[in-house]
DNA sequence: GCCAACGTTGGC
DNA sequence: GCCAACGTTGGC
């Protein structure tokens, strides 16, 4: 089982979304390295932290879990969508998401500060600078202290 | 809104 | 294949 983090601008998804949803696709991700994550490397049950980007405050807000393997993403045949790509078809679709279902809110997002804080969470890719990918692999015991800190 | 960092595009 | 121009991300 492998653990991720999956950013998301609450203004647009949040996890206060995906608690009432209870699961979605993740569409959208219009980056290769990104992409490549969900049609590759997860699979069902894997863990998922839900990172606010662009957010008062930026952090983690909760937990979610990989509910199935990446299908393409519809939006990307959408005419009017914002993530409509016109040179993808049918046949040989471009972009994928996978299926995420919710696990948990924390009671407070665990901030970016609190995280950049935290010694031990120091080698996170996170915190890497230039950091901008949206969706990257995160070690267990970095997973396990951050969801130690949110009970807290 | 600013802007640093990064990814993508396209001319050559 | 190089790289300048451009677009996007995301913290602040």
């Amino acid at each position: 089982m492998n653990f991720w983090l999956m950013k998301s601008e609450p203004s647009d998804f949040s996890i206060d979304k995906l608690a009432k949803v209870r699961s979605s696709l993740w569409t959208g991700v219009r980056n290769y390295q990104a992409r490549n994550f969900m049609m590759q490397k997860m699979a069902v049950k894997d863990a998922v932290l839900f990172y606010h980007s662009n957010a008062n405050p930026s952090g983690v807000a909760g937990l979610a879990r990989v509910a199935a393997l990446a299908k393409p993403d519809p939006t990307q045949f959408e005419k009017h969508s914002d993530y409509h790509d016109a040179k993808s078809t049918r046949e040989n679709p471009r972009w994928w998401c996978v299926e995420i279902e919710f696990v948990e809110k924390f009671a407070q997002v665990l901030s970016l500060e609190t995280i950049k804080a935290d010694n031990f969470l120091s080698g996170m890719e996170l915190l890497k600078r230039g950091n901008r990918l949206s969706i990257q692999p995160v070690d267990k015991k970095h997973f396990d202290h951050i969801a130690k800190l949110a009970r807290a």
